[in-house]
DNA sequence: AATGAATGAGAGTTCATTCAT
DNA sequence: GATGAATGAACTCTCATTCAT
């Protein structure tokens, strides 16, 4: 049961995690997160000490969200690791095309947002990113290993080649599609994500 | 034979650009860029009206840059189709490489930077983005259409498919080369490249 | 009692009724309100929102101490209609000799001033400074009915017509007191005032 | 005949009158004036040195158009001393009208509007501004001589002080023309110019 | 604990004016 | 002599952050 301070906390993180993702970091303020949150401004900064420390409680944000609707829901959904592999891609495309749907433009991944946005300015904001993407590998790992498990690698995978490519076409796939503002572009990166796969 | 006035313009969007790339669009401010381009800010806004349409220009001009350093010089150096795809990226990683040197840390792709941060609030910066990426695909479909020559390539690719898959593997190395602030990053991800360009 | 907020909002208030008057809108600048007011610059956004709407402020302000100081004031002195239009522009006329044995210039009527700068660059400027003057009607307008009363009107007078004419020359005394940079110019039209009492 | 320098001259003039007129002094840049007159901005300072001195030139224009326009335009046009009168108000209101049918708004008496603006920080315009209400009086002062040749004025009028008034009734109808934005204020002002005429 | 009010520093942009060719 | 290019100073407004209650 979450006590009212962590209530606060969490709409914090989750109203700036939005401002940022329809925007930018720098292009969002501190206020307009406050007024969207309804929390007054120095209540925001006992919570979070500076606006970058919030920066990365929205990162892990992030990353606990993605973590459990698009990994975790593809990997409970089916077992094959094709399927699975195509199942987070199929989340993904998903998410971004309801947004598109409501009328906004394709924003793309949001650690990828920051970090080209931040990652020199701030360490810590890079760090953070890196972490988000180091903890989503073990999914494409395990996928990886499957995949020569069943037969579809043609040979033995390099785990972590693999999901360090797999993390690189899916940021790709995110960057086309924010480029074209075009959500397809997300599943038309699948066909690569495959071809990793089958090696 | 240029003239003052191309001078002072090239001075401008050669010392933007290069902000841009060490910070980025908006953490870099105009006095930075006048100071360090030696111009007055009134003589800035005569040549490019906005800080927005200054960051359009430098997005030409890294493509101008980009397409001679990397793409035309890769062409011009080697026939083979897959030889041309690691000059490519052999170039672009010691351009890292050199940067990385010099004690910088691993700035990633100026497109992918600016669009990053950008393209939701500027359609403009947006569409200069993707104007570069389409300005760059014309080489990969070359290389791609090679590549069936030569009989690298199992079957027929499609250009239009390909290149849109070897943009983004680019792209998504680049965003891993700066996550890690490892420019040896990019070099991984020939593989992928080359795994699109075989079909 | 005043809070501490209403007290920098009539400070800020009552400085910048005191710079435009001394100078014009534009060319007192929000620095020198600042510095004046001993308010910092964000403050002054925070209670304003913009510089024009500090203006209207400005306007209204003038409103509530022209009522009080000018119109009020000879209204509760004497009885006489005639007594109290005269009333009026004795105590404008005081006004513009203080200031002027202060060796400062003739500054004419804060609302003509800001009305003739910014009356079509701004609306909302223009509707402060038309519901000022509407407000200033009534008194004349009860000036005069007593002056039918009494006798000194030779006929029945149409109240919207005389107090619209009392406003005009008023604000043409005015002018020409600032043209001639000379207080006693506006003396010189209570002539006019009250030719259109008496109709 | 005019040479090339004199019609630069009057084209500079005249924009800046109309520019001056539709927003005002500080409002209009100099670029917006050398861009609607076709010249250089180097031109437009070897003519007149400086913004302040084309705004002085530009009273002097106003004050012969004014005179030519209404002011001898009436006078040539009926003998009658109040005709005259009531002609000059028909004259300005006529020109008020037609800005009005061409959806502009109402933008008041151009002396009026650069002394309110500028007097105070510049002398030479306020001078500019006096001398031109100083060179309208002699029409008001020979219409105020027939008004008691025809009988129209009850008793001899003091030239100096009628026409004081009625320059003060003008502007003060004027003024009242732009506060509310409607023209035809000036004409009912008229009245009280007669009242001031008969004495 | 919570908040309304305040703040120093700095943002992008524009100005009237002058230089250099 | 005419003009395209340049300039220093100043503009309105906003920022992340902290104080005082």
């Amino acid at each position: 049961m979450d006590s009212r301070k962590a209530q606060t906390h969490r709409r914090i993180v989750e109203t700036a995690a939005e401002l940022f993702g329809l925007q930018s970091y720098q292009a969002v303020n501190v206020n307009q997160i406050c007024d969207r949150a309804n929390v007054n401004k120095a209540t925001l900064y006992q919570h979070f000490g500076s606006k970058e420390a919030l920066a990365v409680a929205t990162i892990e944000h992030h990353f606990e969200r993605q973590k459990a609707d698009f990994y975790e829901a593809a990997m409970a959904a089916l077992p094959n690791p094709v399927d699975r592999l195509s199942g987070i891609y199929q989340r993904i495309y998903q998410q971004h095309l309801a947004r598109s749907d409501r009328g906004e433009s394709c924003i793309g991944c949001p650690f990828v947002n920051i970090l080209s946005e931040m990652a020199v300015g701030s360490p810590a904001i890079r760090d953070a990113v890196q972490a988000a993407f180091e903890g989503l590998k073990p999914y494409y790992r395990l996928i990886a290993r499957d995949a020569k498990v069943i037969g579809y690698a043609n040979r033995e995978l390099d785990g972590d080649a693999v999901s360090s490519a797999l993390i690189a076409i899916m940021n790709g796939a995110m960057i086309s599609a924010k480029t074209e503002n075009r959500p397809e572009a997300i599943l038309e990166n699948l066909e690569t994500a495959k071809l990793i796969l089958r090696g």
